[in-house]
DNA sequence: CACCTCTTGAAAATGGTTTTCAGTTTCAAC
DNA sequence: GTTGAAACTGAAAACCATTTTCAAGAGGTG
C-alpha cells in the first residue's frame, strides 16, 4: 500500500471514508518524512500544511492509515508506538538509529529462524514481529569514523 | 541472567542496592508467572506475598530488573510493555497467544536475515528486536482443532 | 433547498507511568 | 547501643499520550 493519493483515496472511498484536507495533510506528512515520526511528529509536520489541523484527527487519520496498511507501527525495545509509511503488504521496517528514516524491507525469510525456535521452545509459531535498526547509508557516509550509536546487535 | 535470588541479589548488591522484601516479592512473581505480565499483573502478583507492596516500587524494581536484564520487555504490533523473566543473556521470547506463557528461544541466526536487510535497503544493521508469537504445547494439547487465535504469520 | 452522513477540533476524561515527599529501614562506623 | 548517611518505601500528586465526548461544520445527493 503506497502513499500516493490515488490510492489513499481509493482505500479510503472503499470504506466510505473522504479524504479530507486534513487527512490529507496527515497522509503527505507521513509520506514525505520517510522517518518514523510519532503521533505528535506527525501532528507537527501536518500542521505545517494544514495549520487548523487538531491532535484528535491525527490520532484517528493514522488509525485508518495503519487499518488499510498504508503506514506501519514500529516499535523498540525502548521506545513504543511510532509511524511510517509503508509500502509493502508484508515488509519488515529498517529505522535509522541516527536520523529515525526508514527503509522497508520486504525480502523477510524468517523461516528458518522460525522452525528453530518452534524446535526449541514447542510453541507453534504463528506470528512474527521483526525490527530492525541500524545506520543508514547517508548517515553511515557523513559520520563514517565518528562513534556508532548506542545500540549492538542485540540477540 | 537467571532470576534466582542469589544473582539477582549479587546483581543489586553490584550497584549498591539492597534486595528487599518487596523487590524479592516482584522478582518471585515475575520469576513463577512464567508468562508475560503487565506492571499492573506484577503488582497484583507481587502483592499476594507482600500485600504492603505499592505499584510505586513494582515499576522501579522492574525498572532495575530490566537494566540488569533479569527481565526482558516484551512488545508486539498491538500492546506494548509487559514483562518477561529473561533466562539467557541473549535471546527471544516467544509469547503464547492464548494463555500469555513466555518461552526463551536462544538459538537466533539472524545472519542470513540481517545480510538479506542490509544487502536491500544499504543500511549497517545495528540491532534487531524480534518477538515471537504463537501456541505453547499445553495450550496446543488442551485446544486441538478448537479455533486459532487472532494472529496470523505477520510478514 | 433539505437531508443525512461523514468529519472536525476543543475540551474533558482516561489510564498507565513517573515524580515528589516525608517517613522508615538498613548498615557501617564509632 | 548510638549515630549518621544512604537506600528504600508507599501515598498522593503530577504527567502526558491517547481516547472519548460533544456540538458544530462540510459535502454530497435527491
Amino acid at each position: 500500500m503506497a502513499l500516493d493519493a490515488d490510492t489513499i483515496s481509493r482505500s479510503f472511498a472503499e470504506r466510505g471514508l473522504r479524504l479530507t484536507r486534513q487527512r490529507r495533510a496527515v497522509v503527505d506528512a507521513v509520506a514525505e518524512a520517510g522517518a518514523s515520526l510519532s503521533a505528535l511528529q506527525v501532528f507537527d509536520a501536518a500542521r505545517e500544511r494544514c495549520p487548523e489541523l487538531g491532535l484528535t484527527t491525527v490520532y484517528r487519520t493514522l488509525e485508518v492509515l495503519s487499518e488499510i496498511g498504508a503506514v506501519r507501527r514500529v516499535h523498540g525495545p525502548d521506545h513504543c508506538e511510532a509511524f511510517v509509511p509503508a509500502g509493502a503488504a508484508h515488509g519488515h521496517t529498517v529505522v535509522c538509529s541516527r536520523c529515525g528514516r526508514a527503509a522497508e524491507f520486504t525480502q523477510c525469510d524468517m523461516h528458518a529462524v522460525v522452525d528453530a525456535a518452534a524446535l526449541q521452545t514447542g510453541y507453534e509459531i504463528t506470528e512474527h514481529f521483526l525490527q530492525l535498526s541500524g545506520v543508514c547509508a547517508a548517515c553511515h557516509a557523513a559520520a563514517s569514523g565518528a562513534p556508532g550509536p548506542s545500540g549492538e546487535i542485540a540477540g
